[in-house]
DNA sequence: CTTTCAATTATGTATATACATATCGAAACG
DNA sequence: CGTTTCGATATGTATATACATAATTGAAAG
C-alpha cells in the first residue's frame, strides 16, 4: 500500500507516523511554498497526479488542497489547476515580513546594511528570546533597512546555529538574514509580539530619532518542527509602519 | 432577542444561494458562538443530530465541524461531542479584545468609565473610520478602562446606528460598548491596525502620561454581513499592553 | 467495593462514486 | 473571419460506506 515515493516524502517531512495522510500532503505542499521551492505562480500538481504520487483517493488530496486554498496559500481555478499565490498583504506583514517588499510597496528604493555580526554561546538573555532549550552556539546580527535615504527600521536578530549551521559561514553583507532564512528553513510556527516603546539611545541613533521617541516594535520567534530557529526584533519609528490584519472568525 | 436575531442571521447567510451547505452549517454555528448564544463549554449538537437538522450526510456536517475545530472555535472529543472553546489568548486579543479579560488576566481589578457620548450624522472624518458607505446617524463614545487605580487604556468608538439601532437607547454607564455589541451583533469580519504613536494632549491627560509618551494604538473595524458596524480605537501606554499572535502557515 | 474488560458511542480518516460548474480549446457554422 | 457550440478537463460539493480510535459506560469478575 505505501509506495516508495510516499515513504520518501514521509522521511523528508520528519516521519511522524501519527499524522494523517491528508495532513502530510498539506504539510509537504505548504513546506515547499514557504521555503520558496514553489514560487508564486507555480502550478501545483493536479489532484489526479497527487493521487498517484501518494497512492490515495482524490478526496484525500482534495481535502489538503482545499484547506491550503482556504488558508490563502494557493488559488484554485477550475479546468486550470492550483497555483501558489503571491503573499497577501496581511499575510505579508505577519507571516513573511520581508522589509524589502514593505518598502517597495511604498514606492521607495530599498537598501539593506549590516551593522554588526558576532557568534557566541547562548546566554540566559538569549534563552529568554529563543526559548529555554537553546544551549549551543548562536549568531547575533544587527542590521538596518533603508527606505530611500532614511532609515526605515532596525533589525536585531539571533539565529540558532544548531538549527541552521550554514548560517555560520554566511556573510550577510548583501542579503538580509530574513530572506536568507526563508528558502533554507521552512518554518512551521511563528509567534509575534507587537508593542510600543520609547527609543533608547542606540535605537535613536540608528533611526535618526530623538531619544524617547515612540517606536513600534515587532518581535518574531520562529520554529521549524518544534525547534527554535530565530528571534528577531524590528524597531520602526512610530510614523513609519503599522500592522494590518484582517480576520473572520474561522476563515470566510 | 436571541431567537429573532438567529433567524435574521440565517436569512442573511442562507439567502445566498451560492454558498455551499457545509459552509452554511459552518457559518450558522460560528455565528452562534461569536454572538455568545452558545457560550464556552456549550455542547454543540452531535454530528448525527445536525445531519437530521440539515438533511444531509455526516461527511458534510463533519467537514464544517472539522474546520471550526481547526480554527480553534470548538474542541472535539471522541465519544463526548463538540464543545465551544474558551477564547484562546491570541484570539482574545485580535478577535474579541475584551479589556476586562485582559485586565483580570493581569490579576488586577477592572473598572470601566464612560467619558462622553453623543449622537450625530456621519461626517467625512467618520466615513474615513467606518467606511465610505456610511451615511446615517451614528453614536460616538469615549471611555476609559482601569486596571486597579491606574488608567489602562482609552477607547474612542463610533457605532453605525443603521446597523445597530438599539444602541441609541443604551446608556453605556455600566456596560462597556465592546461586550454590549458582542452578543447583539455577530461580526463576520474585522480589520485591525496596530501602530505606535505619541500621546497627544487629550490622551496624555486621560492616561496620566506626559505628552509625547509612546503609546500602542489598536484600531478595529467590524462588519456584520458586509455592513460596517463599529470602529474603535484603543490607546494604551507603551508599557501596558502588547499584541501577541501565533501563526502557522495554514493551521498546523 | 474495586478492578477489569467489553460494548457503545462520537469522532477521525479514507474510499469509491456521482454530478455540478467553470473554463479552455477546438471543431462547426454562418 | 468571427462567432457559436460542444466536448474535455479540473475543481467543488455531496453521498454512502467502511474501518480506526479514543473515551466512557456498565456489567462481570475478583
Amino acid at each position: 500500500m505505501p509506495d516508495s515515493m510516499a515513504e520518501t516524502v514521509e522521511e523528508l517531512a520528519g516521519g511522524d507516523a501519527s499524522t494523517s495522510l491528508y495532513q502530510r500532503i498539506l504539510n509537504d505542499i505548504r513546506d515547499r511554498i514557504v521555503s520558496g521551492e514553489w514560487e508564486p505562480g507555480y502550478r501545483i500538481p493536479f489532484e489526479h497526479e497527487l493521487t498517484e504520487e501518494y497512492g490515495c483517493s482524490r478526496m484525500t488530496v482534495n481535502k489538503a488542497l482545499s484547506q491550503l486554498a482556504k488558508a490563502g496559500l494557493i488559488e484554485r481555478r477550475r479546468r486550470s489547476g492550483s497555483f501558489v499565490r503571491r503573499p497577501q498583504s496581511q499575510a505579508a506583514v505577519l507571516e513573511i515580513h520581508d522589509i524589502r517588499i514593505e518598502v517597495e510597496a511604498l514606492g521607495l528604493p530599498y537598501r539593506y546594511e549590516l551593522i554588526s555580526q558576532s557568534k557566541r554561546r547562548a546566554g540566559s538573555s538569549d534563552r529568554e528570546r529563543l526559548g529555554p532549550d537553546v544551549s549551543g552556539q548562536l549568531l547575533a546580527l544587527k542590521c538596518r533597512h533603508y527606505a530611500g535615504a532614511r532609515p526605515f527600521c532596525t533589525e536585531d536578530r539571533l539565529i540558532n546555529l544548531a538549527a541552521v549551521p550554514e548560517a555560520a559561514d554566511e556573510e550577510f553583507r548583501e542579503t538580509a538574514p530574513g530572506p536568507w532564512l526563508i528558502g533554507r528553513v521552512p518554518w512551521s510556527a511563528a509567534e509575534h509580539v507587537i508593542r510600543a516603546a520609547a527609543a533608547d539611545a542606540d535605537i535613536a541613533a540608528d533611526l535618526n530619532l530623538a531619544a524617547g521617541a515612540p517606536c513600534l516594535v515587532i518581535e518574531r520567534r520562529t520554529w521549524s518542527a518544534e525547534r527554535p530557529v530565530t528571534h528577531v526584533r524590528f524597531t520602526y519609528p512610530a510614523n513609519a509602519h503599522a500592522v494590518v490584519a484582517r480576520f473572520t472568525p474561522s476563515d470566510s
